[in-house]
RNA sequence: GGUCCCAUCGUCUAGCCCGGUCUAGGACAUCGCCUUUUCACGGCGGUAACAGGGGUUCGAAUCCCCUUGGGACUACCA
């Protein structure tokens, strides 16, 4: 059992600027079960501060697929501990002044007035001087502070830029282990732009210091961007949380995992019907494994287990016909009623829905074993059980070539007329196999395949004294006869 | 370009921190066999990997260095 340790505090900390993304919904996972684990504190934190591109629906539709997923936050917008609150970067913007008014009461950082065009011009010298783009403006200088204070005192816009201190940083990751960064790896960075918004660098270490968050488990995508961190920290004199970067996600080119992908939407996922449970596993395999190496398990079987300690340091491909797999592993983990609670809620089933309970059990129990995805399973129970016509496959034409076939049709479909109950029996049902066994002289594959041919219109299924009992007699009358044409 | 990260079967991974028990284990996919008087389901088995080169050591997948390859970052985006 991992150790407890209720005073960890988490985070995920998404942008709503699109739909959630299946990258961050592992993110969001790892952060919520290690919070469980340890009995900690899970929090969402909106980083809205690009007006541009955030949008406030955004924000609700990913806490959906949050929810959907079975992630659930303990403190957010919509759960505020006032403690912390508010919870929306936009929201917050006295908290970054206050922060920022202090930096420059320090000198550790400064008011910038350099226009676009200056810092374009500055970008393309270092360029040529073969360095990294490096800010060296003239209101770097100490001896320029009184003329600043002076124009912003006026009224004037302009940015505040943090003075990075020339020194290098180490970080002790708990993914990626001792991290240092070279003295002079960055240059002196916004924190505020003109407009008086913060950027992200910034104020994801306000927040995280005032929300008291303990462990940043994000992305390997933040790895660099964790020495301008690790500065403000240190402007701030707060002590940084532990970090944890998880590799990235890829695709098949092993790019980082985006749109071009593909499916790389979580409510992609919901729309199709894979079960939550089923993504949450596989996304969980990807950078972590199970301790016992076993690979189907539910998220609340891992409360008791989960640990940072098992994070693996390379990228995973994201691969469909694994979690293919795990969901059909889902489907027949889940009883019965239950997975028939979750097909009637599917659309386009009320021709289920009419049928006995008894009935849809049986039939739904039935297509466990075939299928990979919820809703293949009306499409299954409609093919097998009613369904009166069907597909003249390559597979089907080869069995009824057969010359056994016709006389196996011949004979059922003169004992069939006879029949006047709404189902067969399965006794019934072996009558006929004895008949065309013994009086036939059909045996073997000719006969079950004959049969199923002829009763299904289909090459395979269950096994036949499962399925016939199940279908109506009119529904197997008329595959029958369209058979004798 | 610069900085940082990464490197075990086609894919996800165990093992690596604390060298020997690893002729490298599991899972997906793939192939074969068995079972089912049929097909499927299922069961069993096969193919398949320590990127390369140097060290260190009696001994290296495991520690160190180099090379190669891949990736991320390099904004008044997050």
């Amino acid at each position: 059992m991992t150790t407890q340790n209720p005073a960890v505090r988490v985070r995920f900390a998404p942008s709503p600027t699109g739909y959630l993304h299946i990258g961050g919904a592992r993110t969001a996972l790892y952060n919520y079960l290690y919070a469980k684990a340890v009995g900690g504190t899970f929090v969402l934190r909106i980083e809205d501060t690009d007006l541009e591109r955030s949008k406030a629906e955004y924000e609700a539709l990913q806490i959906e697929d949050l929810k959907w997923l079975g992630i659930h936050h303990n403190e957010g917008p919509d759960k505020p501990n006032p403690k912390y609150a508010p919870y929306r970067q936009s929201e917050r913007g006295e908290i970054y002044t206050k922060y920022a008014q202090q930096l420059i009461e320090k000198n550790l950082a400064y008011y910038d007035f350099c226009t676009d065009e200056e810092l374009e011009e500055m970008k393309k010298r270092s360029e040529l001087e073969g360095g990294d783009p490096r800010y060296d403006g003239k209101w770097k200088n100490p001896e320029f502070n009184a003329e600043a204070k002076k124009r912003v005192a006026a009224g004037e816009k302009c940015a505040i830029r943090f003075r990075a201190p020339d020194k290098a940083y180490t970080l002790n990751d708990k993914v990626k282990g001792e991290v240092t960064y070279p003295e002079g790896m960055v240059g002196d960075f916004v924190i505020v732009r003109s407009n008086g918004l913060p950027v992200y660098n910034y104020c994801c270490v306000v927040d995280d210091m005032l929300m008291e968050i303990t462990h940043v488990i994000r992305g390997e995508d933040h790895l660099n961007n964790t020495v301008r961190q690790l500065m403000i920290y240190e402007a701030l004199s707060a002590k940084p949380p532990q970090f944890a970067h998880v590799s990235l996600l890829i695709g098949h080119d092993r790019q980082k995992l985006s749109k071009r992908h593909g499916a790389t939407s979580v409510n992609l996922y919901k729309n199709e019907h894979y079960l939550p449970e089923a993504l949450c596993n596989y996304l969980t395999l990807l950078g972590w494994s199970h301790p016992k190496e076993t690979d189907i398990f539910d998220k609340e079987e891992l409360f008791d287990i989960f640990d940072i300690e098992r994070f693996s340091a390379h990228s995973a491909m994201y691969d469909l016909e694994k979690l293919k797999w795990v969901n059909g592993q889902h489907i027949k983990k889940l009883a019965t009623p239950d997975l028939l609670k979750l097909v009637e809620e599917l659309p386009e089933t009320e021709f289920l829905k009419k049928q006995t309970p008894a009935w849809k059990t049986a039939a739904v129990e039935s297509a466990k074993p075939y299928v990979h995805f919820l809703n293949e399973i009306p499409v299954f129970i409609n093919n097998t059980f009613l369904k009166e016509s069907f597909e003249m496959t390559d597979a089907l034409k080869e069995i009824l070539g057969w010359e056994t076939t016709p006389k196996i049709v011949d004979y059922i479909h003169g004992e069939i007329s006879k029949v006047t109950t709404e189902y067969i029996t399965e006794v019934e049902l072996n009558g006929w196999m004895d008949h065309v066994k013994k009086e036939l002289a059909i045996k073997g594959k000719p006969l079950f395949q004959g049969v199923r041919a002829t009763l299904t219109g289909q090459d395979h299924g269950p096994e036949l004294k499962l399925i016939i009992p199940l279908t109506p007699v009119n529904v197997l009358k008329k595959r029958v006869s369209e058979l004798k044409k």
